[in-house]
DNA sequence: CAATGCAGGTAAACC
DNA sequence: TGGTTTACCTGCATT
């Protein structure tokens, strides 16, 4: 009867190995330093609308010319090619460098210990982070391997929770109170088909792109 | 080839 | 007060 939750379950069965392979590699870079956590949250305060290869470039190439950790907007600016928004992204990242920054030094990790769940964190993030919604608050927190039961509610995702008929319409955007909605209602659908929110993620986003990037 | 439309969203303005 | 619209800006595909 329903053709596409046959489909969803059909294509997890062959790529659940990769997808728990990946996952795995995001919970690796919890273990890093807070220079290189913060590196992630750059690289989601870059992605709307623009192409995350492009993104990961350039926070590779900030990182290596150092500008990620002491350089003014303008000089991050400069090493923003190809990003929509850049001058206002350039900003955001000093933003929440210097929100992050305890005499000269960025302090991410040790900040969680505040909280009792991702959840309480994304909301932290999300209010004190300019250029950070629950998407890309999502987004950060999944990068670094914390991205239990949390939706990234992007294009793709609403795309397929549509084509599932697990939401009626894809919103033209999203309000905070939207946004649980919708990530309630996946939650649930994750209950019923047994297949974890994070592997519901990169599921529909391997199906959409036919990759697993991040 | 120029014009057009639209993207892995978010903040701020606007009723 | 809170939901909705608009500004932000640009590469790239489509026509």
């Amino acid at each position: 009867m329903n053709t596409i939750l046959n489909e969803i379950k059909d294509m997890y069965f062959k790529k659940k190995d990769s997808i728990i392979s990946r996952l795995k590699e995001f919970s690796e870079v919890f273990k890093k330093d807070d220079n290189e956590i913060f590196g992630e949250l750059a690289f989601c305060l870059l992605t709307p609308q623009s192409k995350a290869k492009i993104c990961h470039k350039s926070i590779l190439s900030l990182k290596e010319n150092g500008l990620l950790y002491s350089g003014s907007s303008e000089q991050i600016l400069s090493s923003l090619i190809g990003i929509r928004f850049k001058e206002r992204k350039s900003v955001y990242i000093v933003k929440a460098r210097d929100f992050f920054s305890e005499n000269g030094e960025i302090k991410i990790k040790p900040k969680f210990k505040d909280f009792s769940n991702n959840y309480e964190i994304r909301e932290w993030l999300v209010k004190n982070i300019k250029g950070m919604g629950y998407k890309e608050a999502s987004h950060f927190l999944r990068n670094i391997g914390m991205g239990e039961d949390i939706a990234i509610l992007d294009r793709h995702i609403l795309k397929n929770l549509n084509l599932l008929n697990i939401i009626e319409d894809i919103p033209k955007s999203l309000t905070k109170k939207r946004y649980f909605e919708i990530e309630n209602k996946m939650r649930k659908f994750s209950q019923y088909i047994k297949i974890p929110m994070s592997h519901l993620d990169i599921l529909f986003w391997s199906k959409e792109t036919g990759e697993i990037f991040k």
